[in-house]
DNA sequence: ACACTATTCAAGTGATTAGTAGAATACTTG
DNA sequence: CAAGTATTCTACTAATCACTTGAATAGTGT
């Protein structure tokens, strides 16, 4: 029965495609919109060849699609499933592998302090004001899209902006939700630790943005430049 | 950052547990219920010694659980999530990889004509007692749980049981419906094909029966030996 | 304690993979 | 058309992987 096995072998490519630690960082990036070989290669920390050769399997294994614009090629994940497949292989990770656990639980030293919000509970009081919403990517990718109403502050640029928030008079009172590119992105983490440091009233937002936009959940963009 | 490396190379083992064709086929095996290591091997057509290193593999990535019992070692999937990754990895392959596409639509001449019945569907017309149910897998995977009211035809007694279904006057005018391992098992298409070539109305069962087991609906127990 | 069975472990081989470096391609701009 | 840029292609190396073989472990029945 070769086919059974052809059969196989076909899935375990799309399998192989996630096997390697530099391409799920990618597709992950990958997953909150297009980007440039060049831009991915600066996340990853890779040559833009070595790039470019991940993504060349990436695309050959299904999970993303490019489209060239000048001389840049532009990547994307070729569709909404390939979300799904990424964080159903964070589920697994996450409730089957000691280490990420271990990992997790070390870096947060106060994880249940840190409970998440909920997608449709911040979205409710977004519209009723009560939340200041934080996006902590950099200003690229906020532009590309990111939560209605929020306000992008880089990790670099938080000391600055809580400088100038109690230059104000602060506001304490309110409630800050920060969120990131992902559940696993440590950005967000970063700044509501070092927001509570402050003795402010801040939650990090469950998952990220790229779950955020996937729910259907309405999105602002902003072009740059 | 080394954290957020860390991370990703936790996530990357278990996609590296779904890199390989013949885990794969063992993974939606273990789907199905626990089986020991020799069970294994033969159905994946493996080395008994290569079979120990693959479940070992897919066990320090968190996918399978062993419980040892006497001699044997039974191994099963570590969760329902499993399920659902191996589910979303299905669904990227089937829409992404163009061989796949190909593969499955020369197998199936006539696909269209073979449009699979969905699950509640079939559940209700089992009530009503409108349809005959086949189950196609081997005697030891339908022991361990069927749909309830299935008939356990396994490929090589098909004949047989079409040449006694002949002689007792037959059941054209009941419909059939056959169901084997998963979606990409070709047990039950071989199946259909063959009674429909015999002029009986036959369909397939979407899925198959981890899929059905998953999905919370009843199933039937019988103990074999 | 003995043979017997199911599974795992350890060492070795050929094939595959991640990464590098430099050339080749394709497109834009002057 | 020439110079410049973004990306891909083509070797090449070191590491990893799948598989085989034979030995080791653990449990069963005599």
């Amino acid at each position: 029965m070769s086919f059974k096995q052809d059969l196989f072998a076909q899935f375990a490519r799309v399998g192989k495609a996630l096997s390697n630690g530099n391409r799920l960082e990618m597709l992950e990036f990958l997953a909150q919109g297009e980007r440039s070989v060049e831009q991915l290669s600066r996340v990853a920390g890779l040559t833009v060849a070595n790039t470019s050769q991940h993504l060349q399997q990436l695309r050959h294994a299904g999970l993303v699609d490019c489209r060239k614009e000048g001389l840049k090629v532009y990547y994307r994940v070729s569709g909404d499933d390939v979300i799904v497949l990424l964080d159903a292989l964070r589920v697994v990770a996450e409730r089957h592998v000691a280490e990420v656990q271990q990992l997790v639980s070390t870096y947060l030293t106060v994880k249940d302090n840190l409970e998440p919000i909920p997608r449709e509970e911040l979205l409710e009081r977004v519209r009723d004001g009560l939340v200041t919403v934080l996006d902590v990517r950099p200003p690229e990718e906020y532009a590309a899209g990111h939560v209605p109403g929020a306000v992008n502050v880089p990790p670099q640029e938080l000391e600055h902006w809580l400088d100038e928030l109690e230059e104000q008079g602060g506001i304490k009172a309110h409630e800050i939700v920060a969120y990131c590119r992902g559940p696993h992105c440590v950005l967000a983490f970063d700044a509501v630790a070092r927001l509570r440091e402050k003795g402010m009233s801040a939650r990090r937002l469950e998952d990220g943005f790229p779950e955020w936009k996937t729910a259907g959940l309405p999105v602002e963009t902003e072009s740059v430049e």
